[in-house]
DNA sequence: CTGAAAGCGCTAACAA
DNA sequence: TTGTTAGCGCTTTCAG
């Protein structure tokens, strides 16, 4: 049994493989006898177009690839699964095949087998990033802001967010607002925590360099951080955490030492992460990412430069959006 | 500026395209003179070969698909998470693409597009399957055990890990130990239950209808589930939990219902999933399940089944392991 | 609206 | 060890 392949199709419908090929890619100039012959043939031996051969002589191939680093717990972070998830629905919308590639870059993605790439992130993978750049591939950056390189981005306004947090926070009466920051070799920690030191100063609020406490968006750095804080002599009466894996570990730590969130302490996290939420003893009030959405628009705007519907550098910034729950409370 | 093709370097060596694609593939017959001669072509014309081209003349095409069911939640589940991880380091080290698709169930993956396919679960693609088999598509099925299908199984031996954490527990001088199961709508979880029933018995144990509490793997259900538990008139001094999730829920309850873990109550998770763990006020003792190997030895497996390695079907059970913390105690 | 035919870039006999 | 050459299965002019 050998496979099958348009030239049955076409001898089974009694018409030329042309015009078996123009109905299997839609071309509208078939007659509609035809067109109705063909499909029955092709329904009924089963045909599936080889990929390869239309592929190699249409120079389209109709596949992008997402490229992921390989931290050691890139799979523990909420972030590479949104990105998964909503670069994942993107293409099965858009018809596209999906190449995943996870590296630590020292391997490469065979460029030929993809019409374009999507970074989930710049970092660790500069040097993937300025080759395809160099080959003129199409590619999208995600989580990343470049003014410098040509290349379109798609990002969160951190900074932007975290400042919304932090009006929230002021609105709510607080002025002795602690902060714990992600690890601060990654340009989202940078942006929360400039986020939350401007708008301090933008409400004349006086900073302390003691409530602003070095973590690593990991729970236990949390948990330490929300300890000194504590032991302050003048304690803060709110905590922005810069992930709410953070927040849960500063409310576990607070419920230990008997103090009540949101009486005594208001709390408030960054991610809108139900893998992190659900473990919380209180609904916490969060920022939530719109990392779903940055995922499909980043691919969305890698069709529309493979297919020309776009040219040039193209950015698009997203913000977060404040979900009230009930981790903060208006200062008494 | 057009495509560089196989053409042009040879032209460029001062050699036959044949010769090219010979060192283009390794085949170990030609000259070394030559062979150094058509690298530095490659390298000098940064020539890349067309994949397509090559998968259509040789019929290969060097790429399996890895199908993940679109579960509202799939992408919240360690479980995904580390298949796609073993999955994804396995292509990279065999050199295949990797081609994810992530469905409900209604779209298919163009199957001339891979050479094999590996089903991350069962579940929600048993029609995919179905119609995979049926093409005599290599694929292998992760998580499922069947005799039925004729086709290759990498499963955990859920049942027997589940009595190993129950044989712990009675080593641990407990006997009256509750359980709190997963979604029972899975084999996974009905596994479980069934281990901790048979263990039960093998040792003689009384089971009691009250001890087993139905949860849904969710940290949510186990709260709940504990509650209960602990207003039984007769509590147990174990529980075993189908999930870490689970296990760091009903260790929440009991402290703060002032019970000590582990002093007044033993608690057991399953998994070994870092993201419950981390949010455990104590250690818990698990059971690790080998997820990524079990995606690394699935993907080997489909490799082997694609090279005519292996013919027919092959099945591989793997164990888990007792992960001993601090979460479970000798019953004093 | 249709068909014949020329490739797409590469692999793999086969012959040398 | 090498080169010649016939396809791989499909798209796409181009002429009808």
């Amino acid at each position: 049994m050998k496979n099958i392949s348009i030239r049955d199709v076409a001898r089974e419908a009694g018409v030329s493989i042309a015009t078996t090929s123009r109905v299997l890619n839609r071309l509208s100039t078939v007659k509609k006898t035809n067109k109705i012959r063909v499909e029955a043939a092709i329904r009924k031996l089963k045909f599936r177009p080889n990929v390869s051969a239309q592929r190699l002589a249409s120079k389209r191939n109709n596949a992008i690839g997402l490229v992921i680093p390989r931290y050691s717990d890139i799979f523990h972070s909420f972030y590479a699964l949104q990105v998964l998830e909503g670069v994942g629905l993107a293409v099965e919308r858009l018809r596209l095949d999906l190449l995943l590639h996870i590296t630590n870059g020292d391997s490469f993605l065979n460029i030929s087998a993809v019409e374009g790439l999507i970074f989930s992130d710049i970092i660790g993978n500069e040097e993937e990033v300025d080759a395809v750049l160099e080959m003129e591939l199409p590619c999208v950056i995600m989580n990343y802001l470049t003014k410098d390189l040509p290349v379109s981005c798609v990002a969160i306004d951190n900074f932007g967010s975290a400042c919304k947090a932090l009006e929230h926070l002021i609105k709510l009466g607080h002025s002795r607002i602690a902060t714990i920051t992600g690890e601060l070799r990654s340009q989202v920690a940078i942006d929360r925590l400039n986020g939350y030191v401007k708008t301090l100063e933008r409400h004349r609020i006086e900073k302390r360099q003691a409530y602003i406490r070095y973590g690593d968006f990991g729970r236990d750095s949390a948990v330490k951080a929300t300890k000194e804080l504590l032991r302050l002599k003048d304690p803060p009466t709110a905590i922005f955490a810069a992930s709410d894996e953070m927040a849960v570990g500063a409310i576990q730590v607070c419920i230990e030492n008997g103090i009540n969130v949101p009486r005594d302490m208001s709390i408030m996290g960054f991610d809108d992460n139900p893998l992190a939420l659900g473990f919380s003893p209180i609904p916490i009030t969060t920022m939530r990412q719109p990392l779903h959405k940055m995922a499909v628009e980043a691919t969305g705007i890698l069709h529309k430069i493979i297919t020309r519907k776009i040219k040039g550098k193209k950015d698009i910034v997203l913000s977060s959006e404040l979900i009230e729950r009930s981790s903060c409370q208006r200062l008494t």
